[in-house]
DNA sequence: TCAAAAGCTTCAGTCTCTGGAGATATCTTG
DNA sequence: CAAGATATCTCCAGAGACTGAAGCTTTTGA
């Protein structure tokens, strides 16, 4: 039985959100200590560590909330789980091109950037410039 | 000079989105046409595709406040703008290989589930599984 | 055993938008 | 030029996803 600091601990979920994600009906209410603590399985563990992923990969609460409802619920035909899944793919795609382009302007720039001035300073260019790259907004 | 619904267009910036960081201070209020609407400069439009790559690089807004005051203000040192942009360099380097490592693994999914059900399904393997991996959060 | 650390609830606040209502302005086309 | 469609205006409320403080109770560990 983990305490929620452990919990939050293992999965990198901090602990008010935990506490959040509970009355948000993400995760089931655990058991509570005598002193009314909550006190959490591994297999809640997974389920925190599952919703934390799917954060990261830009999935609404929401999305997770149905995923999450799909995935205890195995018997039920996975086009439905699918479909939330990647109807997020091609965003994260998008999200992905562009943060490794600003990545490698952002290191060029902190490698030999020596302006004396803020306006010779190529973070700023590459913030600037960027507006005339070739991807579409 | 621009209308806030060209701006929008051309930036990626919604309408109610620019109103808000003018009122933030992100921006300069614009002049107004003689029915009171918002009329924009080139120079506006270039600041605000700056902010969008600024908050795609995920400064926050107070973040990108600071170094629109230095861009304003080039006989600054830069080391200030400096500072702020690569203090988010690792967070995003970090992000970045997390999303490269679920996009690896959602696109092999794509390609082929055939499950039948949702427990067999590799996207929910996907999202259950990368709590084991290496990634420390 | 007893103090420090962790947890509890409640509630308010933050950040970054986003959308609706109702009124006014601008553009387009007949 | 008139009228209708579309875009803007202001104001305000709400959403989504947390985050933190206050004041109190429980657990832990030296």
């Amino acid at each position: 039985m983990l305490s929620i600091g452990e919990m939050s601990r293992r999965s990198g979920v901090k602990v008010p959100t935990i506490r959040y994600y509970e009355q948000m009906n993400l995760i089931d209410a655990p058991e509570r200590s005598a002193g009314n603590q909550r006190r959490y399985t591994h297999a809640a563990l997974d389920r925190l560590t599952f919703i934390r992923h799917a954060r990261d990969l830009g999935l609404s609460l929401e999305a997770i909330r149905e995923l999450v409802r799909l995935s205890e619920n195995p018997a039920m035909p996975h086009d439905e789980a699918h479909r939330i899944a990647t109807s997020h793919l091609a965003a994260i795609r998008e999200r992905i091109a562009r943060l490794k382009r600003l990545e490698k302007e952002l290191t060029r720039v902190e490698a030999n950037c020596h302006a004396d001035q803020a306006g010779d300073c190529n973070i700023m260019q590459v913030l600037a410039d960027h507006g005339r790259c070739e991807t579409e907004h």
